[in-house]
DNA sequence: TTGAATTAAGTGACCGGTCAGTCAGTGAAT
DNA sequence: ATTCACTGACTGACCGGTCACTTAATTCAA
């Protein structure tokens, strides 16, 4: 029976979880998956390796837990744009590339796609929980904003409203370009509002409903 | 002086080599570059793993070579279409999209483009390598491609033709994804000449000289 | 023509460092 | 006296790389 002792710091907790998912973020983006010591991780958060264990199970667990804490938010902020009332929908669209922008290449969230794709060959239940709990939502929120965008007559109904790839695609180059470029010596700038608005008139071009006949393949 | 003993048999170093490199190619493909054992490669080049230091340096080295055996193939025949006089701009430009394709999604090249850019923090030189012996030349054929197509009036100018990551960013999106969803148990099939199709399209819809003004952003 | 000398080619056993994960124990608050 | 938060020291597995050694091919002196 437990009779005295000290109170369980549930906020104490909650800090440290966060503090060493912070830390975890940091040595993962500039060592990969399997350049991430515990030590290092532990030593940063200000802690010992032990302690790491005992908010996490094992280095995969600390790995999807940081994963996880990072899509939530991207992947709700699209979705609240799909029902945003007060956009139209090639606004809506053009929000929703700003967010994937800033998540992709303006937050540590790039650079982690690197390491995912890493971790994916010699975990496959890391590449399973990616698919499902990072890209999954994600996906649904896009491709649902486009469906929506199609019904209500603002979208040509075309294969492309169905592709999470030709959407978005140039974003995740981008950023994959970024994540090996940062390593060289001269790492060459990029014009990102210029890109993003390159990449906006791309697709309104495509997805405009007065869109030109088919092209022969 | 060398006076006597077995003469070194060069055919059979060279397919040796040759042996091994493959072998490390496909654990390359299968488990990256950390999870690359020598052992393995060893085994399924079928000689030990002393035998792969005859050969090679190290595993860093090894795997250099892998990477500028395969570089050097891919690059020239997307020079070559670039000057195909016997084909429209838009001809060409499919083209290319095929051979893209081709090379990140039916090719062993795709699949380690997540290698490239998990090498690329723990090796600057292999970053710098890839960036300008691999994605370079790609860049000027592309780009140069579309200039011409520009300046013979069968493109629209606009800065699409001047970005690579918007032209083949869904190539490398879906090349990343497939190498992720490789691994999980169910993966997604695609249907490539559609998405091939699809994508052609998006960017025949932006080069269209006779295109739309501009959209707000 | 034999067999000693020489060299290419390759191997199995081993080493040393690394690192995720464990555990017995400490100090502090209640 | 009990529980919490935490740690330092440790271990066992792993793996890149090394080394003493074997085998096979070839040359050439006797």
């Amino acid at each position: 029976m437990p009779q005295a002792g000290k109170p369980v710091d549930h906020a104490l907790r909650a800090r440290r979880e966060a503090d060493i998912r912070a830390s975890a973020l940091d040595v993962l983006t500039s060592k990969g998956y399997a350049g991430m010591r515990l030590d290092e991780v532990a030593r940063l958060a200000g802690v010992s390796k032990s302690a790491v264990y005992l908010y996490f199970d094992s280095k995969a667990d600390l790995y999807k837990s940081v994963l996880k804490s990072l899509s939530v938010r991207t992947a709700g902020e699209i979705q609240a744009l799909r029902s945003a009332r007060d956009l139209d929908y090639p606004q809506r669209l053009a929000r929703t590339l700003d967010s994937l922008y800033a998540a992709m290449l303006e937050s540590p969230m790039g650079a982690l796609l690197p390491v995912v794709s890493e971790t994916a060959r010699q975990y496959p239940d890391l590449a399973a929980y990616f698919l499902t709990e990072v890209r999954g939502p994600l996906d649904l929120a896009l491709l649902g904003l486009m469906a929506e965008g199609v019904a209500a007559g603002a979208f040509a109904d075309r294969p492309i409203t169905r592709s999470v790839p030709l959407l978005v695609g140039p974003i995740v180059a981008l950023a994959l370009q970024q994540s090996i470029a940062a390593n060289v010596a001269e790492p060459p700038v990029l014009d990102l509002p210029a890109l993003k608005r390159a990449h906006y008139e791309l697709l309104m071009a495509a997805l405009a409903p007065s869109a030109l006949p088919d092209a022969p393949s």
